[in-house]
DNA sequence: CAGTGGTCTAGACCACAAA
DNA sequence: TTGTGGTCTAGACCACTGC
């Protein structure tokens, strides 16, 4: 008698389906207000906990929103496209822009809390750029916001050798960025590595990119090498992952 | 009186906070046990529904895993590299390999529930292979494991009109896999485009990739184009985040 | 069998949003 | 002011792990 009547699924997964397929059917759409608490509780005559788990379930997996004394509403992905190969290309920092215009449609993105310091090489930094460990880099760390909303975090590592006392170093790098300053040093990237992962935000990330719960970021570690292959710069970026679609086009 | 009290975070994000730091510190590390409920209600003096707010809140950022009847665990992050450029090189496919086994550090990977069907193709399938839509299109799914672990699902699709009939359309492909086919047909595939989304997972794909709670995925989206840029392989691939880093190599 | 995490109830007080 | 979501307590029963 005792077991025969297992795997059901607990309640508040039924009801966290119940509101997705609603969601996926189209029933609900993008910013529509979805059954909250209170709602919830009466429909399925279950405790507010119960109710609120559902919900979190469907906040955590980021298609929901809960705003407080509001409701809780569906939540749209409208994404930026960041093309890889394409806005590296020396056409665009030759030209005296910086590279992250280019992913933004009209050249709207402005950047935020600009910190410039020269320390020692993390390891992991030492390992990308190969210079010995500890050794003095300049850190150029930076946010980027589109129409206001953070879009992005940044922080660059240069070797101190060739970046300090230059404009590398200033907050304010002129025009190109510090692509345009390597290059006029002879030290012009031509190839890059990028390497990516995924991961769910710290508290510092998810407060400084204004996320949402439920929505990861990605980590795009990119590497620039002169023509001879040497390393010049590696970039630490962490974007919003509900921002941004990545694009890479290469050729077999 | 009442109000200046303000700001402080809630009790769990505390306890999350602690946690998170011993974690951080190295204090406790990869497979480590961390204090579970009981042992949080003790040291803090909280309810037992706070000390599992405050886990869950760790096991949504997927920092620590919890198993049932043991207790919570710090959580490993040993990703494979999954290099773009390189592993769709010619050399591989053109030599009897099939691609994802590039992927693989000694070629274990292994495939899994394939199913092959002509459909007709999906709004956005269509688009990328610039087929109109609703036209007849091969579709195969499958799953791919390395070691008994679910790393990866893919959907391929291609047109029917010269994939039908073909060994494109059986569950087993030959050696080379559908790449080899395609170029014995004089379309072999020369120019890739990938699109990389980031979300979390569904309930069923959680499931078939065996991911614990606050795992990501990634979505990988591949169109296959011959020299003379024809669509002929629209790939739609959900990687375990958790397991996955992402390379791509190119030139300025 | 004792201890763990998983689910659920029935309350409470609070901060905030909108009417 | 009413209703919303956010936090928290104090219980309960269950399924599973590991000794």
């Amino acid at each position: 008698m005792p077991t025969s009547e297992n795997d059901s699924p607990p309640v508040y997964r039924e009801i966290a389906e119940d509101v997705r397929t609603a969601i996926a059917s189209g029933r609900l759409s993008d910013g529509d207000r979805v059954p909250g608490e209170n709602d919830l509780m009466k429909q399925y005559g279950v405790a507010r906990a119960t109710a609120r788990q559902a919900l979190s379930v469907l906040i955590n997996e980021g298609i929901v929103v809960a705003i407080r004394g509001s409701g809780v509403y569906v939540r749209a992905f409208r994404p930026l496209r960041r093309h890889g190969p394409r806005r590296l290309s020396r056409e665009l920092w030759g030209a005296g822009r910086a590279i992250w215009q280019a992913d933004s449609p009209d050249g709207s993105f402005e950047t935020d809390s600009v910190e410039v310091a020269e320390v020692p090489a993390p390891a992991y930094v030492a390992r990308a750029l190969g210079l010995a460990d500890e050794a003095a880099v300049v850190r150029r760390h930076r946010r980027y916001r589109l129409e206001d909303r953070p879009m992005q975090l940044a922080t660059s590592y240069l070797p101190a050798e060739f970046a300090a006392g230059t404009a590398i170093a200033e907050p304010e790098t002129g025009p190109g960025g510090i692509y345009a300053r390597l290059a006029e040093q002879g030290r012009a990237p031509a190839h890059f590595t990028e390497e990516i992962r995924v991961r769910m935000p710290t508290p510092e990330e998810a407060a400084a990119l204004h996320l949402n719960a439920g929505t990861p970021v990605l980590d795009v570690l990119r590497t620039a090498l002169t023509e001879e292959h040497t390393a010049v710069e590696f970039n630490e970026m962490t974007l919003d992952g509900s921002a941004y679609v990545l694009q890479y086009d290469f050729d077999a």
